[in-house]
RNA sequence: GGGCGGUUAGCUCAGCCGGUUAGAGCGCCUGCCUUACAAGCAGGAGGUCGCAGGUUCGAGCCCUGCACUGCCCA
C-alpha cells in the first residue's frame, strides 16, 4: 500500500485525481480484491443465514474491437455502483467481465489491415486468416478491458472470458447440436437480408430501416397476342424485373380479370410470364398489378412458393447483375437500374414516374443498402415446439417475463419485449464469415445428407461415406453471447459455479440490445437451464430457469445538445479523455446523478465540473479534519480508531450539531439504500451530494469548529468528543459515497486510518445502514438506540429552527448592507411562542454563523426598519438603517402580491364545503395553519410598506427639490 | 402507417400514492480572499409546469384532443 497513507498536513490544497487514480486502479486489480471464490455449501448456508445472498451480474461483453464510449461508461458505472453497494451490504457480489468475438466487426477490422498490405482474406485462406484474427485479438483485444480497469470497475478479473474460449465454444456446439436434435434448427433456401459489402446474410435485427425519398416507376408489360395492350406494374426496384416470373393481381380486381391466365412479354428479356391471381396483392397500391420476383423479395418469394413458380436470381453476392440478367450482367445494381430504365424508356415501356417515400433497409454495421436475397441459411425455429414436446423457445421466453420471473425496469420495456416476442420470426443464425464459431454440420458428398455432431465426424452418419466436408458458415455472434449466462458457469458440464451463480441477479444494459441480446439470452437461458437440476437435485422450475431475475434498461448517453453521439457527427465524447480532465469519480458521479430510469442523458461537462468541485470539497473537508486531528494530537488527544467503522453513536446530551449530523447521516443513508434498491441512481447520488456538501460541510463543519479548541484551559473532554464524532461521521460518509466515487473515498479512507486501515479497501467495509449505531456502545444514553425516536425528531426540528433563524438574520444583514464581518445585536420574537425562540441559547453558533454578538427574545412584537418577518417568528437587528427604499418597496410589493395570491387560493378552498367535507383532516388543518401564517405575514408586510411610506413622506429619503 | 416516450427556471434535469406556497445543479446578479476549500462562502433574481378541454373537494401528476419532438417496429 505504498503511498496510500496520508496525513492531513500532507494533503495538497487542491484535489488532483490524476495523482491517485491510476495507483488505486492498479491496486484493486493487483490485490485481487474483487475476486470471488465459489462458496461451498457451508459457506453459502452461512451467508444466507445472515440475511445475505449471492449477487451475480454479467458484464455485457464489449466487442474485442471496441473502444470504450460513454454508453459503456454509463453502463459500467451503474453496474459498479450496484455491485460495490451489494458487496458492502454483505452480499457475495460477483461481477463477471469478458469480451465478445464480434464476428463481422472483427473480421472487417483484420480485412482492413490486410488491405493495407495489399492482400485479401482469400489470399491467406481460411485457416491462416483465422489465425491472423487470433493474433490481432492477442495484441489488441484487451484494450477495452484495460480501459475498464482504469475506471475502477470492481469486477472479478480471474473469471474473465472471451466468447471463443474453448469451454464457451463447447457450450455453443452443444447448444447447436441439441437444438438440431430437437428439430429446432433447420437449413433451407429463403429470402434473407443480404449485405453485399459484408457478403453475408444478416438477421432481421441487423437491418435498420430508413425513410428515403425515392421513385415509383410504372413499367408496361405487353400482353402476348394482344397487340398494343399492356399490364402496368409499379416498382421501386426496376432492375429486379429481370428476375420476374409472373405478374400478380388481386383475384377480385375487375380491371385485370381478362388477363388472368394470359402471358405477358417480360421487357428486355425473351421470356414470357403469366398473370396470376393472389389475395396478397393490394388493389389500391400502385396499379394494382405487381411484378413477382421470388429471388429478390420476401413477399414475392411467398407468392412464388404458393404458385409453384421458380425463383430467378439475377444478382451475385456483391449485388452485381449475374448471367441471368443477360446483357446487364456485371453491372452494379444501381448502374443496372439506370440502364434498365433507359432501355425501357427507349422502347416506350416506361410509364408514369412518381415520387415515393420508401423505407430502405441498411446493414446495421456498414450502412450498405441490404439486398433481399435468396440463399441457403440455417435458422432457429423459435416458435416451434420441440420433438420432445413442450412449449417453444419463444413461448418460454414470453412466460418468463409475463409471469414475473424476470422483472424489467423501467416497466414499459416489458411490454415492448412481449410485443416483439409475439411477432418474432425464425432466427437466421448462419453467417458467411470466417471468424466465429463454425457450424458443426458436415455435408456428405455422396448421399448429400447432413451430419451434425458434438465431435468432428470422419464419415457421414447416414451413408458412411468419408466424402464429407464441414459447413463453411459460422454462427451469428449473438448465438454464442446469448448462451453466456449458462456457458460462463460451466454448462453443459455439471458445475458448482452453475449451482451457485445461476440465475444471475441482474442485467444492466441499453435498450439497443434488448432484442439482440437480452431476448436471446432469455430464450436460450430458459431453454437449456430448465434441464439442469437445482443444487439439491430437484427439478428446476421456470422461475429458476431464467438467466437473470432483473433487467435494468438504462438510458442513452447523448451530447449536451441531446444529439446522439456518432463518429460522423464528430460529437463523440471519449470517456478516457474526459476522465483525464475531471477525474473518474467526477465523470462517474455525473452519469449517476443523471441516470434517472427511462430518460436519456444529455451529457454536459458543466455538470462534471460541478462534481469535480464536489470531490475537491470533500478533499478539503478531509484536510480540515486531519489538521484538527494533528492539533488534538499535539494537545495529547487521540481519536480511538476502534470506534470507527460503524454508524456513529451520539449521546443525548451531545451538542446540537453532533446529534443533528448523526441523525442526518442515518436518514440520508436510509434514502440512499432505498434509492439504489430501485435503481434510482440520480436520487441516490443527489442525496449523498446534498448530505456531504449541504449538511456536513455547510452546517456541521462550520459549527463544529467552535468545539475544536485544544488549547490550554479548554474543555478537553468536550473537544475530544466533538472530534470523535467528526471523524466517525466523516468516515461513515466516505463509505456512503464510495460506490459512487471509489477513488477519492479510497484515498481519504486510508488517510483517516493513517496507513493502518482495518481492511484492504473501503470497498470491503460495511455500507452505512440506518439505526445500527446505538447498539454497539452500551452504557451511555444514546440518541440512536432506535430509529426515528422522539429525540431524533426533536433534534432535527431544533436544528432546522436554528438554520432558519441564521438564514433570516443573514438575509436581513444583506438587505440592510451590514458589512460582512461586523458583529451586531439581534432580537427574536414569536407570537405563537413556538420552539423557535429556544435557539437563542446557541449564542456561540449564532455568533459564528450569523455574526450576532448578542441576541434576546422580545416579549412584544418587533417594529421599525430592521425587522424581517418569517411565518412563525420575526427577527430584528440593531443597525443604522441604510435602506435602498426603491428596492425594498419593490421587494415588499412583490411579496405582498405573492401572499395575496396564496391567501385568495387558501380562502377559496377553505370556503368550499366540499373540500372541508372530503379532504383528509390533516390536509385541512395544514391549510388552515398556512392560511393563518399568510394572513399574519400580510399584516407584517403591510406595516413594513406603511413604514416605508411614512419615511418618504417625512422626508427621510425625499429628493431635494 | 402502428406503438412507446418526452415537452417543468436562461441551460440540463428531478418532482415517488393527486394534497398545503413546484425543487436541484450549472449559468446569472450582489457582497465577501471569514487560515478546509475562490473548484470557495453568504444572499438574491428567475417558472401561466407545451396548448385546449375534462375528471376531482383538490391536477405538474389522472382522462380526451391538438401541437411540437424523440425513439422503436413495419
Amino acid at each position: 500500500m505504498e503511498n496510500a497513507e496520508g496525513r492531513g498536513r500532507e494533503l495538497p490544497k487542491a484535489y488532483d485525481p490524476a495523482a491517485i487514480e491510476d495507483r488505486w486502479a492498479e491496486y484493486w486489480v493487483r490485490e485481487r480484491l474483487f475476486e470471488v471464490k465459489t462458496p461451498d455449501e457451508a459457506a453459502l448456508a452461512g451467508l444466507r443465514s445472515e440475511g445475505h445472498d449471492v449477487f451475480t451480474i454479467l458484464l455485457p461483453p464489449p466487442n474485442v474491437t471496441g473502444r470504450l464510449h460513454m454508453g459503456h461508461m454509463l453502463n459500467q458505472t451503474e453496474m459498479d455502483i450496484l455491485t460495490r453497494w451489494r458487496r458492502m451490504r454483505g452480499d457475495l457480489a460477483l461481477w463477471l467481465p469478458g469480451t465478445d468475438h464480434a464476428g463481422i466487426a472483427t473480421q472487417m477490422m483484420v480485412e482492413r489491415q490486410l488491405a493495407e498490405e495489399g492482400k485479401t482474406r482469400q489470399d491467406l485462406g481460411r485457416e491462416a486468416f483465422v489465425e491472423r484474427v487470433w493474433e490481432w485479438r492477442r495484441h489488441y483485444g484487451g484494450a477495452i478491458l484495460d480501459q475498464m480497469k482504469r475506471l475502477g470497475a470492481s469486477v472479478d478479473w480471474s473469471r474473465e472470458y472471451f466468447t471463443m474460449d474453448e469451454h464457451l465454444s463447447v457450450a455453443v456446439r452443444e447448444a447447436f447440436v441439441r437444438l438440431y436434435e430437437q428439430g429446432l434448427i433447420y437449413r433451407g433456401a429463403y429470402i434473407v437480408n443480404w449485405c453485399p459489402r459484408c457478403q453475408t446474410a444478416i438477421s432481421d435485427l441487423e437491418v435498420t430501416h430508413e425513410e428515403q425519398q425515392g421513385k415509383l416507376w410504372e413499367i408496361r408489360y405487353p400482353v402476348v397476342g394482344a397487340d398494343g395492350e399492356f399490364v402496368t406494374v409499379a416498382t421501386t426496384r426496376p432492375e429486379t424485373m429481370l428476375g420476374d416470373v409472373a405478374v400478380a393481381v388481386h383475384p377480385l380486381d375487375e380491371r385485370y380479370q381478362k388477363y388472368l391466365g394470359k402471358k405477358l412479354r417480360l421487357p428486355l428479356t425473351d421470356r414470357e410470364i403469366p398473370v396470376i391471381a393472389d389475395e396478397w396483392v393490394k388493389s389500391d397500391f400502385g396499379t394494382g398489378a405487381v411484378k413477382v420476383t421470388p429471388a429478390h423479395d420476401p413477399n414475392d418469394f411467398e407468392i412464388g412458393k404458393r404458385h409453384g413458380m421458380p425463383a430467378i436470381d439475377v444478382m451475385d453476392e456483391t449485388a452485381h447483375m449475374n448471367a441471368e440478367a443477360g446483357i446487364y450482367a456485371g453491372l452494379d445494381r444501381y448502374a443496372a437500374r439506370k440502364r434498365v430504365l433507359e432501355d425501357l424508356e427507349a422502347q416506350g415501356l416506361l410509364g408514369t414516374v412518381r415520387e415515393h417515400v420508401n423505407a430502405i433497409g441498411k446493414c446495421d454495421r456498414c450502412k450498405t443498402v441490404v439486398e433481399p436475397r435468396l440463399s441457403t441459411q440455417w435458422f432457429v425455429a423459435v416458435n416451434k415446439e420441440p420433438k420432445t414436446g413442450g412449449a417453444s423457445m419463444a413461448e418460454l421466453a414470453r412466460r418468463a417475463v409475463r409471469d414475473g420471473h424476470i422483472r424489467i425496469t423501467p416497466e414499459q420495456y416489458s411490454k415492448v419485449y412481449l410485443e416483439w416476442m409475439d411477432n418474432i420470426y425464425d432466427w437466421c443464425i448462419s453467417r458467411q464469415l470466417w471468424w466465429g464459431h463454425r457450424i458443426p454440420a458436415w455435408h456428405c458428398g455422396t448421399c448429400k445428407q447432413i451430419t451434425v455432431a458434438r465431435e468432428d465426424p470422419d464419415k457421414c452418419a447416414h451413408c458412411g461415406s468419408v466424402e464429407i466436408r464441414q459447413e463453411t458458415d459460422v454462427l451469428d455472434t449473438w448465438f454464442s453471447s446469448g448462451l453466456l449466462p449458462v456457458s460462463v458457469f460451466g454448462w453443459p458440464q455439471p458445475a458448482r459455479d452453475f449451482d451457485v451463480f445461476y440465475p444471475t441477479q441482474l442485467l444492466v444494459t441499453g435498450f439497443d440490445i434488448l432484442f439482440f441480446w437480452v431476448a436471446r439470452m432469455i430464450m436460450l437461458g430458459c431453454w437449456f437451464s430448465k434441464d439442469v437440476p437445482l443444487e439439491d437435485g430437484s427439478k428446476r422450475e421456470a422461475k429458476d430457469a431464467v438467466p437473470f431475475r432483473e433487467v435494468y434498461i438504462h438510458a442513452l448517453v447523448r451530447d449536451a445538445e441531446r444529439q446522439k453521439m456518432s463518429k460522423t457527427k464528430g460529437n463523440v465524447i471519449d470517456p478516457i479523455e474526459i476522465v483525464k480532465r475531471y477525474g473518474t469519480d467526477a465523470v462517474r458521479f455525473t452519469l449517476a446523478s443523471m441516470a434517472s430510469p427511462g430518460t436519456d442523458i444529455a451529457f454536459s461537462e458543466a455538470r462534471t465540473e460541478g462534481y469535480r468541485a464536489f470531490a475537491n470539497k470533500i478533499w478539503n473537508a478531509a484536510r480540515f479534519i486531519f489538521m484538527n486531528v494533528e492539533k488534538a494530537r499535539e494537545a495529547g488527544i487521540e481519536v480511538d480508531r476502534a470506534v470507527l467503522g460503524g454508524m456513529p453513536p451520539v449521546a443525548r446530551d451531545a451538542p446540537i450539531e453532533a446529534r443533528w449530523i448523526v441523525a442526518r447521516l442515518n436518514s440520508q443513508a436510509a434514502e440512499v439504500n432505498g434509492a439504489l434498491g430501485e435503481y434510482r441512481f440520480h436520487e441516490a447520488a443527489n442525496t449523498v451530494y446534498q448530505f456531504f456538501w449541504g449538511d456536513f460541510c455547510d452546517w456541521y463543519l462550520e459549527i463544529v469548529k467552535l468545539r475544536l479548541d485544544f488549547s490550554k484551559g479548554a474543555d478537553k473532554a468536550a473537544a475530544k468528543a466533538a472530534l470523535t464524532t467528526l471523524v466517525q461521521t466523516f468516515e461513515a460518509a466516505l463509505r456512503l459515497l464510495s460506490p459512487f466515487m471509489p477513488f477519492l473515498t479510497e484515498e481519504l479512507w486510508h488517510a483517516v486510518y493513517e496507513g493502518e486501515p482495518p481492511a484492504k479497501s473501503i470497498a470491503l467495509t460495511p455500507y452505512p445502514v440506518t439505526g445500527l449505531g446505538g447498539q454497539q456502545h452500551s452504557g451511555a444514553k444514546l440518541l440512536y438506540s432506535h430509529v426515528g425516536g422522539h429525540a431524533v425528531a426533536w433534534t432535527l426540528t431544533e436544528m432546522e429552527n436554528l438554520q432558519r433563524v441564521v438564514t433570516a438574520i443573514r438575509r436581513l444583514r444583506k438587505e440592510r448592507s451590514v458589512p460582512e464581518k461586523e458583529q451586531i445585536r439581534a432580537h427574536l420574537y414569536s407570537a405563537t411562542q413556538s420552539p423557535v425562540v429556544g435557539i437563542v441559547k446557541h449564542r456561540e453558533i449564532l455568533g459564528s454563523l450569523a455574526r450576532v454578538s448578542w441576541i434576546d427574545v422580545s416579549a412584544t412584537p418587533l417594529s421599525g426598519p430592521n425587522v424581517r418577518a418569517e411565518p412563525d417568528f420575526d427577527v430584528a437587528i440593531d443597525y443604522e438603517p441604510v435602506i435602498d427604499m426603491a428596492a425594498e418597496r419593490e421587494r415588499l410589493t412583490k411579496e405582498m402580491a405573492r401572499l395575496e395570491k396564496a391567501a385568495a387560493s387558501a380562502e377559496k378552498q377553505l370556503g368550499n364545503p366540499a373540500f372541508l367535507g372530503k379532504a383528509p383532516a390533516q390536509i385541512v388543518e395544514g391549510l388552515k395553519k398556512q392560511a393563518a401564517e399568510t394572513r399574519m405575514l400580510m399584516e407584517k408586510t403591510r406595516q413594513a410598506l406603511e413604514y416605508l411610506g411614512s419615511q418618504v413622506s417625512s422626508g427621510a429619503e425625499a429628493p431635494n427639490y
